[in-house]
This record gives structure tokens, sequence and C-alpha cells, in this order.
DNA sequence: GCCGCATTTGACCAAAAGGTCAAACCCACG
DNA sequence: CGTGGGTTTGACCTTTTGGTCAAATGCGGC
């Protein structure tokens, strides 16, 4: 569960290796579906050397997520209660977007840790999470209120953008086999579609 | 990967409360997450007789899948070219809501295996699920192309019909755990969010 | 009621996997 | 240049897990 405190010069080199090869295996196989093996071999290190930094397999995956939480979280912390309100949801759809194009494996991490129940993360769910969320639909249904934006529920707002967005990174795979072997990055198309989504669905008159 | 050929009456009713334990136990633990005995004890049954029904646990994951995959698509199947198009549309997204609500285990077993990049049925996904969405992406098309739904991507449209809907039961934990405790039922509202989400999307003028 | 086939199971096996440990190794600092 | 801490590893242990098998049990039809 400890995350190591990292002093040593070769303590943050290691652990920063260890935990990209360990986003890679986790994110592609899930945790039960990784072995420590796997990401030692990933890494670059023998088993035991990787457990001379983490104390087991299950420390690694909880110092991923968390360290991580924060990054998602971001795109959501930056919405500015002082902006235009269409246009903050918008910065808030594209930049959720952007992490699916650039951090795809950070969402399979926290898809495959939500799919099965969050048997690691649900407290930070309830709380951390719940807190940011309350804040955020607070402020977006302050601005329906005002006639700044089109009336929606405001959770189920933020529910839709976290999952159209996450789509693109989590169902990768889908999204390729049924566009075809030909397409490149299917998250320019999808950012167009958003775009005009988000915009009729909440721009006033 | 053979699916049995369930001729008897105890074959049929045992190769029924195996898929019934399995889907509970895959969907809830991903394929490498879930164990043989896990099963045979939720299905109420020794190990080597659930192996007698079939050769492996691979064979029961791929029984599951398949057998799935039209009760899963059926929603999209009934899509009715000669409907019209607005309400064809919100059918669709009523049917697969309810699918999320009445059947979440098997959208998350989908959500299991495409996550983790499809490993046992990328090939139904570029054809069987490819063909289909071909086939009503070009409906769709065709229908907006009259001005008879609003332009938008005709397969980023079934994109976002599909991400909005297996959401409620993919990442039931966190839209619970972000809604508080006293939440009964998420797809009501979301039902409702969803309905409005695609009229302002989709309708003309 | 008994025969033959379907069904069930306890015992077992080999491989995989998480983790431990003592010994070896390396490297900065005195 | 040597010594003490940090670092690395081969060998090993235990548990879990997918799967096998021979023997036992049940059951439908004659």
């Amino acid at each position: 569960m400890d995350k190591p405190v990292a002093t040593t010069r070769i303590q943050k080199r290691n652990v920063r290796i260890i935990s990209e090869a360990a986003l890679e295996v986790f994110s592609t196989h899930g945790f039960r579906g990784a072995t420590v093996d796997q990401i030692a071999r990933e890494a670059g290190l023998s088993k035991p050397n990787l457990l001379y930094y983490f104390p087991s397999k299950e420390a690694i995956h909880s110092h991923l997520l968390t360290s991580l939480m924060d990054v998602w979280l971001a795109p959501l912390r930056d919405l500015d209660p002082t902006g235009e309100p269409l246009e903050e949801v918008l910065d808030y759809v594209r930049r959720k977007l952007e992490l699916s194009r650039e951090r795809p494996r950070e969402s399979r991490l926290f898809a495959n840790e939500i799919v099965q129940g969050a048997p690691h993360i649900l407290d930070l769910l309830t709380t951390e999470l719940k807190d940011l969320v309350d804040e955020k639909a607070a402020v977006i249904a302050g601005w329906m209120d005002e006639g700044r934006l089109a009336q929606a529920h405001p959770y189920h707002l933020i529910f839709s953008i976290w999952s159209l967005t996450q789509h693109y990174a989590d169902f990768d795979v889908q999204v390729r086999a049924v566009l075809g072997p030909k397409t490149k990055d299917p998250t320019r198309d999808a950012g167009e579609y958003l775009e005009v989504l988000f915009t009729r669905m909440l721009a006033v008159g």
C-alpha cells in the first residue's frame, strides 16, 4: 500500500521505470491479469529487484491509481466558474478527449478498476471525486439557472462527458474495428462530433 | 472453444446453470480474474463436473461472449429503416439503456473484454459488428441527407449511444459513488437526460 | 431389477504466480 | 582504496489455479 519515498537518484529512476511498466501492463490486462514477472520484464528489472522498491503487486497498483487520480481530475478542476459557460464546458470536453488520445493507458487503468467494482479506490470515488463533482455540478446548475446554458441534469451532463470522451480510449479496439483498418485517429472526427453534440445540447435559444 | 451440444435434459440444465454462474463471475472479475473454482462454486457444482460440460475456462468464456452477442446487438438490428427517424433512434437509446439496467453483467462482460483489447472476440467485432453498424449507419446517414434528422457523423452517433447507455452498467459504482448512497436507480434520470440530449442533437429545425 | 451410458467426484498433477532471503555486488564517501 | 550503505539477484517457498483421471454413482429403458 505504502508508496516508496524515493530519496536516492537510483530510487527515483527505478520507481519511475516501474510505474511506467506497471501502467503498461495493468492497463492492458487489469490487476489480476497482470503478473509481477511481466511488469519486471517490461521494466527491465528482476522480480526481486522490483519488489525491493514496492512491497507488493498491490502496492504498485495502488500507487499508480492514486498518483494518477490528480492528472485525471485536473480538467474538471480547471472548469472556471467565472468563465463563459458553454466555452468552459466545451473546453472540458476537449481536454478530456485530449487525455483519451494522449494517455489512453491511464484511462484503461481506471476503466478496468471501475468496471470490476472499484475494489481498490471506492473510497476515493466517494470522497475526492464526489466532492469535486458536487462542486462543479453546482457551478453548472448555476449557469443553467441564470439562463446561460440550456437546462439539463448537471450530474448526468458530467457523466456523459466522461463516458463519451473515455470511450475513445477504453473501447479503442471496438471503435477501430467498426471504422475499418484504414482509420488513423478516430478522435479527430470524435472531437468535431462532440463539439456539435454539446453545443446543440447546451446552447441557449 | 467448442460450445457443448446439449442433448439430454441434465446437460441443458447444467450448461444453463454454468453459463449463469460464469456470467456472474466473469463480469465482476474479468477473464483472468475469474477462477474455475469460483464459477463451479457459484454454479453449485464440483470443478471436474463443470469441466465435464465445458472443456476449459476459455471455452466457457468464449461460449458466453458469442451466445450473448446476439442479445447485445438486437436493439440495433431492430432499428427500422421505414420508421420515423428520430423516434427510431430514441427507441434504440431506450432499449440500450434498458439492457444496461436489466443486464448489467452482460454489459460488463463485454466491457472487460474490449477494454483489454478484445483478445477473444476481435474477429467478431470486425465482421458481424462492423457489418451491422455499416448497414445501420447508412440508414441514419440517409435520414440525415433527406433532412429528417440533423446532420451528424453517423458512426460517432452510434458510438455515443453505446458509450452513454453502457456507462450506466459498466461504471455503475462510480455513478453511484458520485450521486450518493441514497440514489436508487440512476437510469431513471439517465433516461430523461439521454432523451433530451439526443432530441436536441438530432431534431431538425 | 439390471445393464449401459451419462454424470459426478476425490485425489492428484504441473505450471504459474506472489513473495522471501541470504548472499553478492556496486558505488559514493572518508 | 576500502568500507558501509544502498542495490541486485539466484534459488527457493507456498499457494493458487487450470486441468486430468480412474473410480464411483445415478438413471432411463428394457
